[in-house]
DNA sequence: GCTACATCCTGTAGTCGCTACAGGAGCAAG
DNA sequence: CTTGCTCCTGTAGCGACTACAGGATGTAGC
């Protein structure tokens, strides 16, 4: 049988990637110069190839960073990833956890903004008598 | 009578300002900078004097800070807060509803993230059979 | 007056996670 | 062989700060 070399995962181009992966070009690279992503080998021209391993390591970082995770939390994360075991699921779980807090954190500081925010557009809505509603919330005084 | 001259916002050198508005002697410096912040009067010296009008717009500013709009977006609601009559009021109206958007869209992708990272976690205190369930929710392949 | 120490000054560079060039080389199709 | 795309490196910019370095000034105690 020949080899079913299908369009799949075999050895991409960086644009090809960046498409396939929704991954910026630029960022890419910028992954590699910071060494989130392993350099991948030439060709004879200089031009990146990606193969599966550098294209599974981004597809990592990606769903990482849409989880939210810093590309410092996300270096552990794929150093843990290569190893195994019980203790590493710990390590990883306590990563996890605690990111997971601060977006709580995070959910609760934007839900406290969302609630002062709509207050003051429906008050200017309702179109109270002096000034303006909202330029006064922001305007009260107290130090 | 003398000038009661309380300690309330006469005149603050700059720790006192940022001992009392919470924001760091660098922030304000930095807003002076790139002109959020009106330069104050200063001694002989040379060292920043901050009366009433400079005090009220950093609150302002803060104020505004806390609710999550852009250096960009505070400068307009600045200069909005110096006019008045309905057609501002309708501008910075406006402007904190799209504000209160962004912020709104910002929760909803917190959520969604939040619900992913508690399930993994939850998952791996579970403890799944093979390997780590929170490593394997990032490395699931589908570039 | 002198000595500590706190406060202030300017200016520059670092943070994070990209993004946007500039200026050039390589490659594939007509 | 030319056109037009992709790719390369290197540098600089964004937003909103923060952190120095290296110096001047102010204040309190002796």
């Amino acid at each position: 049988m020949a080899p079913m070399s299908s369009k799949t995962t075999a050895a991409l181009p960086i644009g090809e990637l960046s498409r396939r992966s929704g991954v910026n070009i630029e960022t890419i690279r910028y992954y590699e110069r910071i060494k989130m992503l392993p350099a991948p080998p030439r060709t004879a021209a200089g031009r990146r190839v990606y193969g599966p391993a550098e294209t599974n390591a981004l597809a990592f970082i990606r769903r990482s960073r849409e989880l939210g995770f810093s590309l410092a939390e996300i270096r552990a994360l794929l150093a843990l990833s290569v190893e195994d075991g019980q203790a590493t699921c710990t390590e990883a779980r306590e990563l996890a956890a605690g990111h997971l807090g601060e977006v709580q954190a995070k959910i609760a500081d934007l839900q406290a903004m969302e609630r002062v925010l709509a207050d003051a557009v429906r008050r200017c809505d309702a179109g109270e008598a002096a000034g303006c509603p909202l330029i006064d919330t922001l305007s009260r005084s107290p130090l």
